[in-house]
DNA sequence: TTCTCTTATTCCGTAATCTGGAATTGTGTT
DNA sequence: AACACAATTCCAGATTACGGAATAAGAGAA
């Protein structure tokens, strides 16, 4: 998607992911930029947005996302909402394992996880985990949890182009260990990861949509040494519990 | 926007509308529909949605919503949620007051207030409200607490196309009464609204966003004769309150 | 006010893309 | 296997998109 899109309706839908993700006002060259579009043409396509509501104009020249698009958006996020959901589930994991505890969605588009919520671990030692923030798949639990469960193509797609670790800047495992990793965590209905070179472990639940398709994950992470205390499979299957409570949820809300 | 829209850009915004307003599962054919557009270019344009995740096949040959499309609701709404926000609202306005209390967003696009949530009064006689439900801006406390605060021009264009009560099916009220009837809805901060021939009336009050548009509005509604009841300004001053509170809440959660 | 600078908007010739009916392929059913 | 129905592809005609350059409209300063 690095490339700019080309024809109208290509670029109408790219358009509209910039503006629903950005800031509540921005100027039309702005988002000619950070579009890589001539002015001109992101203009046109501004108009027609503008005529659906899926922009207005602000105070002065500047450019807002739409009240239709506010509309459409609770409209989609009545039938089932997540994030709201899986809030107090977040609360409880923190509240009875001492772990941050992470809401990941999974974006089709990035191809990545990003994160929707994070209740923090009282413990000082913590990672700075941020709502917005990206996660690669290949690695850590939370990536893993959803990497497993996509299908094969897409799967391979990612796993081709990711070399190196985000943190550790090493090359990923080989292709035949992260393969047997994924099948386990198909097998256990939960992703466990472990890396004391850099500190960090945790464990992740896989969270479906109503026809099985991969929503996202919850879990938790914690320090590697802290990981030790949670050998036993109870914190697992305390995440694994939330996780098919949401899933459950979805399918529910969608039928 | 009733007219077939030409041109793929216009298209594209256009299915994009359907796509969020419409069923978790959809066939194409049932979007051509729809749409009032022919199959072979809503393909195309499907195939545009499909590439950008906004919309996604389900099993068999259904099409649904697509992740990325829940994702950019869910990062929008999150921003500011009125429904949310309001919620505890409209529960404190039915405890308090015993009448239906009801929370409209305005929709650029149809020129209608929609209703966005609802709180029953207890009182066995009441008016079916129901979410989802369109309000014709002209009538009704809930429209013109609305109404009065569109820009002229937008006014203008609403009161001219819309000549009978959606209720009554009588002619609307004089021009100049009802511009009346709007300057003091500015001049209170409060729409009132009282008809005995079709025994409806309510209290409403309108709600901005950050850079003062409107955004809906929340207030109660009752037959007729309860209203009598209210005839002092407590429970305006009520609805007043919430909506006021909304309004801030909106505008700081957006700086 | 008037001037200046910035940003949005319109213009317009070129040509790429869109269009939609018809034909084809695919899917699920009897 | 054969059917019915829906999705998908094809293709020639023409509408519409395209974007650089010119213009207009705002914002800010003097």
């Amino acid at each position: 998607m690095s490339e700019a899109p080309s024809g109208a309706a290509e670029r109408l839908a790219y358009l509209l992911t910039l503006v629903a993700s950005g800031p509540p006002r921005f100027a039309l060259s702005e988002l000619a930029e950070r579009a890589g579009l001539p002015q001109s043409s992101v203009h046109r396509l501004l108009k027609v947005m503008l005529r659906f509501g899926l922009v207005e104009r602000g105070s002065g020249q500047a450019y807002r996302p739409g009240r239709e698009l506010h509309r459409m958006a609770s409209q989609l996020v009545s039938r089932f909402d997540l994030v709201r959901s899986a809030k107090p589930m977040l609360q409880e994991l923190v509240e009875n394992w001492h772990e941050t505890a992470v809401l990941c969605t999974y974006s089709p588009l990035s191809k990545m996880a990003i994160i929707a919520d994070v209740v923090h671990t009282p413990n000082p030692l913590r990672y700075a985990v941020e709502r917005g923030g990206e996660i690669a798949l290949p690695w850590g639990s939370l990536g893993r949890a959803v990497l497993a469960y996509l299908p094969r193509g897409e799967q391979e797609a990612i796993i081709r182009q990711s070399h190196t670790g985000p943190l550790t800047g090493r090359p990923r495992s080989v292709r035949s260990e992260l393969e047997a990793d994924l099948a386990a965590i198909r097998k256990n209905k939960v992703s466990r990861y472990y890396d004391p070179l850099i500190d960090i472990a945790g464990i992740a639940g896989p969270i479906f949509g109503a026809e099985g398709e991969i929503l996202g994950c919850i879990g938790v992470t914690m320090p590697s040494k802290r990981y030790q205390v949670h050998l036993e499979d109870d914190l697992a299957i305390a995440v694994s519990k939330v996780a098919t409570e949401l899933s459950d949820q979805a399918a529910i809300l969608q039928s």
